[in-house]
Formats: structure tokens, C-alpha cells, sequence
DNA sequence: TGGTGTGAATGTCTTCACAGCA
DNA sequence: TGCTGTGAAGACATTCACACCA
């Protein structure tokens, strides 16, 4: 690893990893570039400059071996050993993520959830026990806890960060619409749901605008992309 | 407008416009660009660019008017007549997202929600009826639904949105972590949530490879960002 | 022949810097 | 003086095209 990845390259990594382990669960051994990218908004160049950024893991002529590139981008992202999360703020949404198998899959396990309301407090959601947020310190201290989730209403976003990063979280995922402030040393990634459903009204309202790659197999689709007449 | 809208560019829209509302709240008439700029991720050289694209809305020596602006950008993403939505797919995250109220604070009205599930079917969600998915294309038609919230697993989505397509839904919000193959005249938006996290893994990881331009008002930060030693 | 890895070329986005208006 | 709008420069990302390996 060399220079600097780009923020959409390491989407793309998540995206090749849930394309690899859809074909390994196909008993499919070995894959070209251009069959990671099917299914995937990316070509086939593309899938060989991101992977080959990170070392050499194909070979001229064959490809890549699909169950060591799973395990490398696993070492890549970060989840080849599974994560310990917490979820703060258990409303809707977060009550919804409690629930959601699929990150325990990935590698993040949620141990605990936290809220200041005392009738959410000592309720066991999606087999997670959710706690009162003074414990919080406690909590990720014991249980080396290093992401959070937060789900809290926008005016507790900022508190609520500032005790994560206190207490020694090194990760949050915003989905409050609030810009967070917190140090360099805590990463931050921020999901704004109506900001997604107006880009949505955007694309809409904008046809020509739209830049998607085609998701099926068929091979040769070159459409043209860049429309739009001057005023 | 001219030619072409960068990915995002539109995002930055969505930042904006909460920011000028949030402004507006308090009462403020005229802001520059870089009062703007302050509490995204942006620059105020690009808060103009990006402005400028759409029209001649600000006037040199002064700033932009704020509420003018806000009723601009909303045209702009679409946002300024309300859209008619409905949900498919109402497990944990689909109820989460019945309930979630900045929807219709958007302009986003969720009508009504569907299911397969018989026990589901009837009840009332965050004021949405739940219905039996068979019923969406008379109810699409109807209430010329125009966007769609997918929620369902990911082995349904691909014939929900199909179905959704038929119907007459021009925009599908996809929160399936699967590649949907639509045309091109139907609008979509991926939010995979696993794919943040891994983010957000990443960056924990990486740390010198941190993007976020500080959210704060103080004027003087210009840290070096760029980083990472060859090898 | 089939496929990777990678410099070079191209394309796109962002920042700079400044003319010009209030 | 304060601030916008915008060409030009610069930084960054993607695509092309081909040497080279199996």
C-alpha cells in the first residue's frame, strides 16, 4: 500500500467482498477481474487497479483465487477479527439495527444499547440489553468496545460523540443530520437518510444526470452517459 | 444549468440546504458563502461553484439571501412539492423508517407500506396502514406514488423492484445490499449499511488515510491531510 | 489464448486567485 | 472593503492499452 486510497476505492473493496463471497458460495475457485466487476458499478480495470494497490493478489492468465482474496480484503477493511459496537439512541432506527442480522455476519458484533429514557432502559432488544448511557464508559472500557452506532436525535448528536470519544471509541456512524466534531484520531461516517431520498428526487427530476453502471451480466453495454443539452 | 451535476455535488446540495435552515431558524437574512461552507465538508469557494451551476443567486459584496436560497435548492433537488412514497418490506428497518418523522419534514410522505407476511398485513405503522404487497400497483396508481423505500431481504429485492418498475415508481431507495437491475428511466439509490461500517472499519485502520474537512466554525485550519509515507 | 499489473492518457473534481460589482 | 462568479491551474480518479506471464 502506497499513496493515499481513494473514499469511493474502499466502497468498491466492500462491494467486491460481498461479490466474492456471493460466488464462493457458488463453490466458484477462481475469478477474472471482469467477473468481480459483473454486478458490481465498477470494470474490470478498475477492480484490478484497486486490488493491485493493496499487492499482487492474481495471477497472469488464471485470475484471482476467490477464498484468499476474501480473507485479504477482510485483513483490508478491518474485519477479519470482529468488532465490538454499541448502539446509541434506541428509537426507531436504532430498535431496527439491533435487529439487523446482517452486521454480525460482517464482523460487528453490537454488545450493548444505550438510552436515557428509564422505560427503554433494561428492555433486551434483538438480544441486546439496552442500558442506561451512564454506563457507557464502563461498558466499552470492560468490553473493549471501538465503534458505535448512533442513533439519537440530532440536538444529543455532539454530546453524545463527545462521551464516545471519552470514553475510547475510535469509530461512529452518524446517522443523526448533524455535522459531529470530533478529533482526527475518531473516524467518522455519516448516513443521512433524507439526504439519500433527495438525491433520489434529484436523479428523478435529472435523467440526464444519472451515471449508473449497468448491474447485469451482459457483457457489452456502452451506452452514452453525458446528455444533456446546454441550457 | 449546464452540463453534467458530479455525484457529489448533489450531496453537498442536501448539506447546504440543512445548514441554510437551520440558519433560517435562526433568523439570519444574508450569509456568505463561507458561513454557508461552515459545518460541511466543503469549501466556500465550492459552496459558490456549486450554487453558481444552478443560477446567479447570490449578489458580490453581500452573500445570499437565505430564504430565497433555501426555496431554490429545494426546487433544485425536487423537494419543493412534497413526493408520495411508500415502503416495501417491513421488518425491523421498514418499521423504523415508518416511524421516522424527518421524512415528512422533507417532503417525503410515506403513504402506505406492504409486506407478505399475513401477521403484518392491517396493522398501522407510524400512521401507515401495512398492506399486502399484491395491492401496490393499484395503490402506486392511485396516489401517483412516485418513490419507493425497499427494505426487504436481499433475495427480494430484485422482483420487488421489478415490480415496483411496473407499477410506475420512478425512484427506488435500496437499503438491500444486492445490485438491483433496473432501466435506466427508473432512478436508483444504494444505502448499504454493512458497506459503512466497513468504512468506518477502514478508516479506524487507516487512520492516515482521514478525509474530513472539520466541521467547526474556526476559520484558520489547514493541517496537512495528506500523508501516508511511500511504503 | 486469457488474464494480470501498470504506466500513460484521459477525464473529472476541487482549489486558487482575481476581475468586478455593491 | 466584502463578497460573488468564474477561468485557469492543480489534484485526483478512471480508463486505455499493452508488456508480460501462465
Amino acid at each position: 500500500m502506497k499513496g493515499h486510497v481513494s473514499h469511493s476505492a474502499v466502497r468498491r473493496l466492500s462491494l467486491y467482498l460481498r461479490r466474492l463471497e456471493h460466488l464462493s458460495a457458488g463453490h466458484v475457485e477462481t475469478v477474472s477481474s471482469s467477473r468481480i466487476a459483473e454486478g458490481t458499478e465498477a470494470t474490470d480495470a478498475q477492480v484490478r487497479k484497486d486490488l493491485a494497490y493493496f499487492g499482487q493478489f492474481g495471477r497472469p492468465g488464471i485470475g484471482y483465487r476467490v477464498a484468499p482474496l476474501i480473507r485479504k480484503l477482510k485483513n483490508i477493511l478491518g474485519t477479519a477479527r470482529p468488532w465490538r459496537v454499541v448502539v446509541i439512541g434506541v428509537g426507531g432506527l436504532g430498535q431496527a439495527l439491533l435487529r439487523y442480522k446482517a452486521f454480525g455476519e460482517k464482523g460487528f458484533d453490537i454488545v450493548a444499547a444505550f438510552d436515557t429514557a428509564p422505560d427503554k432502559i433494561g428492555q433486551t432488544i434483538g438480544g441486546v440489553k439496552v442500558m442506561d448511557v451512564a454506563r457507557l464508559p464502563e461498558i466499552v472500557d470492560e468490553q473493549e468496545v471501538r465503534l458505535a452506532i448512533l442513533t439519537v436525535p440530532a440536538d444529543a448528536a455532539q454530546p453524545a460523540a463527545d462521551l464516545l470519544r471519552r470514553s475510547g471509541v475510535r469509530g461512529i456512524l452518524n446517522f443523526a443530520p448533524t455535522n459531529l466534531d470530533l478529533p482526527e484520531n475518531v473516524a467518522l461516517n455519516q448516513v443521512d437518510l433524507t439526504a439519500h431520498l433527495e438525491r433520489l428526487s434529484f436523479d428523478v427530476r435529472h435523467p440526464g444526470n444519472n451515471h449508473r453502471r449497468n448491474g447485469n451480466g451482459s457483457a457489452a453495454e456502452r451506452k452514452k452517459l453525458t446528455t444533456d443539452p446546454k441550457n
